[in-house]
DNA sequence: TTTAGCACTCAAAGCTAAAGAGTGCTAAAA
DNA sequence: TTTTAGCACTCTTTAGCTTTGAGTGCTAAA
């Protein structure tokens, strides 16, 4: 992309900022009155009608003002939004909640996204990526109550997952014990698909009398790691699309609600970004029809993967309309994930970079 | 409500479930094809004018067919509907589904609610009553790792709570029993109002070098006891709404949207249903303006109570527009809570009373 | 290079007329 | 006494038409 001029820059930024704020066209003579803009709305004409021809601007129809197309975002977004940054203290106190789901994966997930939907007043995406092997380092248990108890699985990831058991009363915790050991012994290291008859018939076998309790545990326990082992998408907040006007078409709302639900094409959308854009590393924008699902092309898609260490372990992010406010969302998601990052990686507070004027909220 | 004519009951009849499959007000003529009734659009015409006397029809304006009226559908849903069965297979196969969530009560009632929602095409909502009394009988602890354990409370109520905390990697297997050890002295049988700051300094000297992560536990433990002592409302599929058109008016949507995100109304409609209407063991069907909340006053909310052995624990139901699939949904939402009803008391298999030809999907 | 002026375009809003569905009433038929 | 046919009437819906006004592009002067 060339460089514009500066009056050309400024004129687009403030088309930009006035169209993102109230979502109409904007027109020369509104623009005119623009502080930092001295000119007439004739000069404004004419200056409009060569960002139009570079592509950055459009007319819904001849005589309505001027709207970003998606390369107008797309540079906006690129060359004109700098130092953004989110009402620090927002973010900070509610991260002490998240700080108190330290150590599952999906709660820390779920509060991000409720603070990020929250924060942004879109709906929020998270995505857990899959695992590349899930299988069980030691099985534990606690025996609750008469023929009640508690199974522990503690994976190789260091993920920790319990179930509670409700079988017969005569089960004493001695079976308890007995069963442990022999799920210690024969499924420790086993992945999901290497859980065969043969391996099920010993176990039974080493179950004595409580041979039914421990089919059922094999169903719980396969259920449980095949769902470690998925990758998971979650939307939280659908309803604040509603506050939109570009969602006012109820057709429009139904598309993106059943993209929503479908989810195996907003992972392949995220997958897809990650890829091929800039380095993987930073907030993705993918503006309109810049991801590959047609649903979106009038949306944008904002996200920043989620690391423990150097390891990609899911990502969060923002969908909403094309028109959005670029700096807030783009700073939210980038604090927040950048703040989960280092919460997994160890490190104890929670870094916020920089001196920060709060913006609007 | 006095009797009716056998005739001015067939067409009632005909009227509300006409317009309950195609939302349209239902004019004589139409009426007058259905099979059953032989007679001519006049004579219905003067029928219908006797039913609209009654208040149980209306018309949307002069010139367009009846609509059935709050009291009409509440003629219909006491007097007209009898033998009402579900697709049984579809809830069975569910069930199994079910079963595996014994033991967690949120489990049990977030499974309970996809089922509800996918088998009736309306969202479901889910109350977990507040409990009398919250406290723990019994902490226990997994070591899992380097500075990482599993917390395991125990509730009175059977409830069973775990979080993963992790601390320094100093933190050994001992350290662990020492920290149970004075939880379970000090902290049993305890509500979470009777934690004060004499107690918490107490603890904190049990924990010796470890008093920073005994306040850490604290915070945790005040939270879950916290959190299993609310009351709690869940809705679950919202956005089915939008398939119907009397949701299409994107303000009544919204309407809808910010009463399920409230929770507070909901939770008195539903205490104010239970008080007031029929014998509080059935299905309830609040109609319209029958159940207090303004916004509801053009949908109905269906739902039954849970119950552990003659406790009631909670609530299903399902909300959807005055016009509903009342047989479909009335019978789905008593299955499915007797069925829970009879798994929280231990009984066996799902029952699944009498014979059952499914009704349509 | 900027600006004022002016003719032009086109969506949005309002207005009118025609169409159509459904009714209530009356009078005749069963 | 009940049912039915006929008819005038009402009122929404739809389509087409006009008006309004915002915003533009172009031209010519500053």
């Amino acid at each position: 992309m060339v460089e514009l001029t500066p009056r050309k820059k400024l004129i687009l930024k403030a088309i930009i900022e006035s169209h993102v704020q109230d979502g109409e066209p904007v027109g020369s003579k509104h623009l005119s009155q623009h502080p930092g803009l001295s000119c007439s709305s004739a000069t404004i004409r004419n200056e409009m009608a060569e960002l139009e021809a570079m592509g950055l601007l459009e007319q819904p129809h001849t005589s309505a003002g001027r709207v970003p197309t998606e390369l107008g975002y797309r540079y906006y977004v690129d060359s004109l939004l700098e130092n953004y940054s989110t009402a620090a203290a927002e973010i900070q106190q509610m991260s002490a909640n998240l700080r108190l789901k330290l150590g599952e994966l999906d709660g820390i997930l779920a509060e991000a996204s409720r603070m990020a939907a929250a924060l942004t007043n879109y709906p929020c995406i998270t995505v857990k990526a899959k695992p590349a092997l899930v299988s069980v380092a030691k099985f534990d248990g606690i025996y609750v109550d008469e023929g009640k108890f508690l199974l522990i699985m503690i994976f190789v990831s260091g993920a920790v997952c319990t179930k509670t058991i409700e079988t017969v009363p005569e089960f004493s915790p001695q079976d308890l014990v007995t069963i442990l050991h022999a799920l210690n012994e024969l499924l420790i290291g086993k992945s999901a698909n290497e859980i065969n008859l043969p391996l099920i018939v010993k176990l039974e076998n080493r179950a004595g009398k409580h041979s039914a309790l421990m089919r059922q545990l094999m169903t719980i326990i396969y259920d449980t790691m095949q769902e470690q082992g998925r990758s998971d998408l979650r939307v939280e907040g659908v309803t604040r699309l509603l506050q939109y006007p570009e969602y006012e078409d109820i057709d429009e709302l139904r598309n993106m609600i059943a993209l929503f639900e479908d989810k195996q094409e907003l992972l392949a959308a995220i997958a897809d970004g990650t890829a091929t854009h800039d380095e993987s590393d930073g907030v993705q924008v993918l503006i309109g029809s810049e991801n590959s699902v047609k649903v979106m092309n009038n949306s944008t898609l904002i996200y920043r993967p989620v690391k423990r260490g150097d390891k990609v372990i899911g990502a969060i992010g923002v969908v909403g309309p094309r028109r959005m406010d670029y700096a807030k969302v783009i700073s939210t998601i980038d604090r927040l994930t950048r703040g989960i990052d280092s919460l997994l990686s160890g490190e104890q507070p929670l870094p916020l970079p920089s001196s920060d004027e709060d913006s609007d909220t």
